[in-house]
DNA sequence: GTCTATACTTGGATAGAC
DNA sequence: GTCTATCCAAGTATAGAC
């Protein structure tokens, strides 16, 4: 609703600057205080900047706190669209999605997605909107394995919507665990785990 | 801290039962309202007594709520032992897991958990707490484990402890995406997904 | 578009009556 | 051990100056 005047010539205006800069503290706040810790206040002093912003350019905390999903959701996208581009099998692929959850968890990049997933609880309004901000994983997840489960003998058995849905939920719930005991050796061992089965399964199929 | 009156008897006094009240109270208020929503006021409402008596027996709000996990791990931790005790294989692992899950689902027992592990990002004081209380399910997943992946030939690919963790944030994972969606399908079809591999890993065991 | 000041609300927590 | 009353801190949100 409350909108800053973006003209419409495209240009980038101070306005939109300082959106951008609201959205960052708003993540980077997320990331280390996380939902509870997340006032307007505590973002505005994240950022250096004035409390009143967040309403004036967001209208309310949640909204800034989707603005925020929506900007991790989008450049972490654009990264794991990349890396799973140049894929050529089930064993690539694993490799590949190891490495960026790395990135992931050191960054805490999926801890932004958990605590607003936690807080919709709480906000009925905000779960419309993450179940609409969930889905284009699950659906990443699953065109990926689509592509590279084709004419394994292990198609049949598992249904790549099924398969997507386990790894997003095991995905968010790694990181739940790997944030509590700050220790990541037991997502790389799960990683580990996985891979080595890519490549049984693969032996299988060749 | 501030402890209520319970004598040497051991007979339960009315302030014991008050306890149990408030925590029954926190438990649903938990469930229903997240972690954001559980206030030491909402709590009073819903269980209908005086907000002042939540600091009297448990000195904060977050010390009440850690006593609520407690009490839903115990009860619950319980319930899982029973079902499992009878376990012969496996694929009737799978099975047990299957249905004692969909109760947890469908009562919400997994959420409580779930919201105070997000939570506990905000109030660092918690996490310790909460490690200590996640601790034993990734164990009792171990134990089950090894106890029926002896002799199989996956024993060797598959270290317990790393499928027990993977299992448990699965879960926590699953709990998330339902409570998302309302949708208790995909888990059950991830469920499913899992039973059939089950079944694949013995006809190769035996 | 940004800042200061402020109104209003909710919640944690305690004191003191019962 | 429980309730009423209250204090105080923190947060959302808005009005209005700049």
């Amino acid at each position: 609703m409350t909108k800053s005047g973006v003209g419409a010539r495209g240009g980038s205006t101070t306005g939109a600057r300082t959106r951008e800069r609201i959205v960052e503290a708003a993540i980077e706040t997320l990331k280390t205080e996380g939902f509870a810790g997340a006032s307007a206040r505590a973002i505005a002093r994240t950022g250096g900047f004035n409390q009143a912003l967040v309403f004036y350019h967001f209208g309310s905390v949640n909204e800034l706190l989707l603005a925020a999903l929506d900007a991790t959701s989008q450049t972490r996208m654009a990264r794991y669209r990349d890396a799973v581009d140049g894929v050529e099998n089930l064993g690539d692929l694993f490799r590949v999605a190891t490495e960026i959850y790395a990135e992931d968890l050191d960054a805490g990049h999926i801890k932004v997605l958990a605590e607003l997933m936690a807080a919709s609880t709480t906000f009925p309004q905000l779960r419309t909107e993450i179940v609409a901000r969930v889905e284009p994983w699950v659906r990443f997840t699953e065109e990926a394995l689509t592509r590279h489960m084709e004419g394994s003998p292990f198609a049949q058995l598992l249904a790549p919507k099924d398969v997507a849905y386990a790894i997003v939920a095991l995905y968010l719930g790694m990181e739940m665990l790997a944030n509590l005991d700050d220790n990541r050796d037991r997502a790389d061992a799960i990683f580990a785990t996985g891979a080595r089965f890519a490549a049984l399964f693969e032996s299988f199929g060749a």
